[in-house]
This record gives C-alpha cells, sequence and structure tokens, in this order.
RNA sequence: CGCGGAGUGGAGCAGCCUGGUAGCUCGUCGGGCUCAUAACCCGAAGGUCGUAGGUUCAAAUCCUGCCUCCGCAACCA
C-alpha cells in the first residue's frame, strides 16, 4: 500500500492554543482523512516543542517545574485537536526522552563527522530580558522589549557547519520546483537566504538548561533546530533501536506550516538531513496568517480566537468547513465573525442543509417515507444532474491533491446547488398531484438522495461528523455505499429506500 | 536602494506563473416557486482590474517607475 507521512510543525508551548494552530492542524487532518479515504496509508504526526528559555520562563512564571508545565499545556493542545476531531496518528514531544535520546545521537554524529565544531558567538545581549536581539531589532538602538540599552558579549557554542551544504541545498531547490509552495515562498526563500549565502548556524546555549544537554560538554543545551526539527524523523524511531517506521514512511510527503517557519523548513532542516545523509522531505507547503477582524492574531495578544467558543456555537463541522472554504490555502486570510456567519448560513443552512431536509420531507409527505422502485426513463434534467454528480469526485481529488481546499469545496457546492436548481425543474410537488407520474416522482427523490449521498462522501475529510447524519436519515447503511470511490457511482443504493427525517443537520442562525 | 505580499463592480475574494470576450460568494433590485431551515430557482444593475509608462496584433495577466497598505527581518500557525 503507498504510503503518505504528512507533519504540522510542532507547536511551541508557552502558550494557549488559538485559531491559527486550529488552522494548521485542521488543514493536515483533512489531508490525512483525504488520503485515508483514498486508500493510503497515512501517518498523520503533530506534537509539541516544549524546550528552551520560553518554556522555562513561562513555568517560572505559573509557579510549575518546566515538565509540569508543559505537562499541562500539552493536554490543552490535545484538548483542542480533540474537540477539532484533529484525529494524528503520532504525537512527538520534544520531552520525550526517546526523543531526546535521538536527538543527542544526531548532535553527536554531525560532531564526530565535523559539521558540528564549537566556536564563539558575538551578538547583542539585553542583560536584564536575558535575550540576545538583531541590530534590525533594535529600537533606537535599544533592546526592543524594554527599551534599555543592549551590550555586546560574546557566547561559547557549537556551530553547524550549514554553508557547507549551500550548493547541495540550492540543486535540490533546481532540481525540484515543487519542493516549496507556494512559488512566492519558493522565491523569498532562494533570493532571501539561500543565494546571498547560508551561515553556519549556532546549535546550542548556554543561556538556559531546560532543553537536551550537550552530553560531552556539560553547560551546552541543544539548541531548538537540532531539538525540534528532527522530531520529524525521531516520531518513526530514527536512530532508535527499531527504526521499521521511519524506513516505511519517510521522508515526509508534506510538511504544513505557516510561513513565518519555511525558512527553517527549507534551509536548515535539509541541511542537517544532507548531513546526515537521509532523503529530504518531497515537498513543504506553507500557508498564510489568518488575521481576526482585520488584526494580527499571535500568542502575544492571547486568545484572539477561542476555538473553543466558535465550536460551542457553529459546531466542530461548520468551523473546519468555515476555515478550509472561506480561505484561498496559501495567502493570508482574514477571518471574520461576519463571514462565519454568512457562510454557515448560505452553504451550510441554505445549501446543504436544507437539501438534505426537503428531499427526506418530500419522500416523507409524497411516499410515507419509503421510496418505491419504480421503472422509469431518465429526462434530461435528470441526466445532468447525475453527471455534475459524478463528474465532481474526479475534479474534486485534483483540487485535494492540490491542496486547494476551498476550491475543492467548491466543486462539491456545485453539486448542492445543481440538486437545489434540479428541485425546482422537476417541481416533484406538481408530480405529486398526477396520479400517473408516481415513477418519475421516485426517480427525482431518489436521484436526490443519491446525490445528497455522494456529497456526504465528498466532504467526508473536511466535515467529518456530517456524513453519519445524512447518511442516518438516507438510512444508507452499508459501508461499501459511504466509501470514497463508491461516490464514482450512482445509483448505488437499492430500493426501497425508507429514510428517516432528523433535526436540521445545519440550524440556521439568527442574526443577533 | 534589506526581503516578500497586497491594491479587481457596495463587501469579501479568485484569476496573474503558462497574455486572448472580467469570474465567484455575499449584498441590492425585479421575477418565479411553495417540497424545505422566511429556505430554493431565474433575471438585472454595478468594475476603464491602485497609478503612469513600456512590450505585444492583444495586458488584470509580462517589464519599469510611482503611490498606498501589510508582513518578515534567526523558534508568534
Amino acid at each position: 500500500m503507498k504510503t503518505y507521512y504528512i507533519t504540522t510543525p510542532i507547536y511551541y508551548l508557552n502558550g494557549d492554543p488559538h485559531i491559527g494552530h486550529t488552522y494548521t492542524t485542521v488543514a493536515a487532518d483533512v489531508m490525512a482523512r483525504y488520503k485515508k479515504a483514498r486508500g493510503y496509508d497515512v501517518k498523520f504526526l503533530t506534537g509539541s516543542d516544549e524546550h528552551g528559555k520560553k518554556v522555562e520562563q513561562a513555568a517560572k512564571e505559573a509557579g510549575l517545574a518546566p515538565q509540569d508545565f508543559v505537562d499541562n499545556l500539552m493536554e490543552v493542545f490535545k484538548g483542542i485537536w480533540q474537540l477539532m476531531d484533529c484525529d494524528y496518528d503520532l504525537y512527538q514531544r520534544t520531552t520525550n526522552p526517546a526523543h531526546m535520546e535521538a536527538v543527542k545521537r544526531i548532535f553527536k554524529k554531525l560532531y564526530d563527522q565535523g559539521d558540528i565544531y564549537k566556536g564563539s558567538y558575538e551578538g547583542l545581549y539585553c542583560v536584564p530580558c536575558e535575550t540576545f536581539v538583531t541590530q534590525t531589532q533594535l529600537v533606537e538602538g535599544n533592546c526592543p522589549d524594554c527599551g534599555r540599552p543592549v551590550e555586546t558579549i560574546s557566547e561559547e557554542c557549537y556551530y553547524f557547519r550549514m554553508s557547507k551544504y549551500q550548493d547541495r541545498l540550492m540543486k535540490h531547490f533546481e532540481d525540484n520546483p515543487e519542493f516549496l509552495l507556494p512559488v512566492a515562498r519558493r522565491n523569498e526563500m532562494l533570493n532571501n537566504f539561500i543565494k546571498p549565502g547560508l551561515e553556519d548556524l549556532c546549535v546550542s546555549r548556554t543561556t538556559f538548561t531546560w532543553g537536551v544537554p550537550v552530553d560531552f560538554d556539560p553547560g551546552h543545551v541543544i539548541y531548538v533546530w537540532i531539538d525540534a526539527l528532527p522530531n520529524y524523523v525521531t516520531a518513526l524511531g530514527f536512530m532508535s533501536d527499531d527504526n521499521s517506521q521511519y524506513k516505511k514512511y519517510w521522508p515526509a510527503d508534506l510538511h504544513l506550516m505557516s510561513k513565518e517557519i519555511v525558512r527553517f523548513h527549507t534551509v536548515i532542516w535539509p541541511c542537517i538531513l544532507i548531513a546526515l545523509g537521509e532523503p529530504l522531505p518531497k515537498q513543504v507547503f506553507s500557508h498564510g496568517w489568518l488575521q481576526y477582524e482585520g488584526k494580527k492574531i499571535g500568542k502575544s495578544l492571547g486568545n484572539a480566537v477561542c476555538p473553543k467558543s466558535l465550536v460551542a456555537e457553529y459546531g466542530v463541522d461548520a468551523i473546519r468547513y468555515f476555515l478550509m472554504r472561506e480561505f484561498t490555502f496559501g495567502p493570508d486570510g482574514n477571518f471574520t465573525a461576519n463571514a462565519l456567519f454568512t457562510r454557515y448560513n448560505a452553504d451550510l443552512a441554505n445549501d446543504l442543509g436544507n437539501l438534505l431536509s426537503r428531499t427526506v420531507g418530500m419522500v416523507d409527505k409524497y411516499f410515507g417515507g419509503t421510496l418505491p422502485d419504480l421503472p422509469q426513463t431518465p429526462s434530461q434534467f435528470d441526466l445532468d444532474l447525475i453527471e455534475t454528480a459524478c463528474a465532481m469526485m474526479g475534479k474534486a481529488e485534483e483540487k485535494m491533491d492540490k491542496l486547494a481546499f476551498s476550491e475543492a469545496l467548491n466543486e462539491i457546492w456545485n453539486v448542492v446547488r445543481r440538486a437545489n436548481k434540479y428541485i425546482d425543474e422537476t417541481a416533484p410537488w406538481v408530480l405529486a398531484k398526477d396520479e400517473t407520474k408516481q415513477a418519475e416522482l421516485a426517480t427525482v427523490l431518489y436521484n436526490l438522495t443519491e446525490t445528497l449521498r455522494i456529497v456526504a462522501i465528498a466532504i467526508a475529510p473536511v466535515m467529518p461528523n456530517t456524513p453519519a447524519k445524512i447518511f442516518e436519515q438516507l438510512s444508507i447503511t452499508d459501508p461499501g455505499h459511504m466509501q470514497w470511490d463508491s461516490a464514482k457511482s450512482f445509483g448505488l443504493v437499492a430500493r426501497p429506500l425508507t429514510v428517516a427525517k432528523g433535526p436540521a443537520a445545519f440550524p440556521r442562525k439568527e442574526n443577533t
């Protein structure tokens, strides 16, 4: 079976998760579910980056030991993934002893082969804040955080010989145009970082202790690059006693992330892998940032948008739908309460929810809930609906394979809209008044139930809970009629078919 | 001259890489229908695609200048 390995970044545990983390993880989950539906052997990895100075500080402020602090916060993140129905297969933490052991081995290997050497880092340092700042970060020559003067100090540290791998990285970019997408990000990395030349990278710190120690040089802690980035391989057992998973799933098919960490994943991480002699991930895809009501959101602004309250109001499927449908996957997007409200009512309540409701309602009303199996030659309207529905899956797959979630959903909704139009064209309420048109009426309603079945299957990666609601009302119980490929065939479900009207799948929201 | 992104009918966006009648959703106006969650369907109005040039038979799309907004600039998804 073909494998598919997809990852999110491991999130830094120094604050609560917000809609941005949710966006990335939901997108990865949608992709993982989609690939599973297509028959791939999928591994979906997420996790948390739990080391470093900021965690150390945040723990101190909370009055907790770092490990207790991250243990608590990890549960908060996992709670959000559960809430959002993000069904990962693997969860890696940088405090996982197995990970830490592998990181030590990686560091040692690179050191032994001469790719890591000891040097000193000279930089501008703010003593009260205990942080290094760059020249460009300075505000009027002073620390951007506290405004106090900075001083130049030097610190002993280990360097990774990244400069040595510049040519090979450049060649990889040239040979693999799809290594980094979208193209704008690729150009940015090439022009901004790779072409100007790679510098050796400082990969240890002595200014904090919460991390993986350099075991042959006490006092040094391995910095994030070699601690966090390798999570993608340590989660599969790389450098452990059992690397069978690594052999099976690496290289990753897709590292999914947002734009601010693209550089680490397309410059530093590949260089580490090249140095280790391991294959590079097949693709890195960067999506944009979500703003909230036109304003930047982030950890520093707290829970600008709390996924919990959104889900409480709209339900998880609606929020996942909104995230995937409203924004083009790649550029930045602006999350607004009004857009969510409008999308929910227009697409989910009016188009899809109402289609289900009126379809089942008519079967109830005109046939007492059971559609008879009466022979009928298809009309032009029937044929057109069937053709639209059958062609949709192929189009949606094409969009999904490009991570064009919004376009894929649009393809599906074209079918939903086509079905609503079909009801107008065939006017079942007119057929119902004519005793001689029972077969025609039954055919129309059956075509609608089949269309709904196909739509339910197609939306499943994005909306994991809604298909069951649709199947239930249509009394579809055969798992074979719920599978991805079955949505490419029209007319699978046998008649007579008894429907079961249920509550509205997406009750309309009133403007408040 | 640090780097990148954006500027398209009232609103929000797609299209730009691979030039060829300007598209989608919402909103507005008019009409139809009545099965349905006052939902659905049809039609209409509304844009010289930020701006000034250039290339071309042809530019929203390629090139150059300018204006405006935003982001990044060694761990904010």
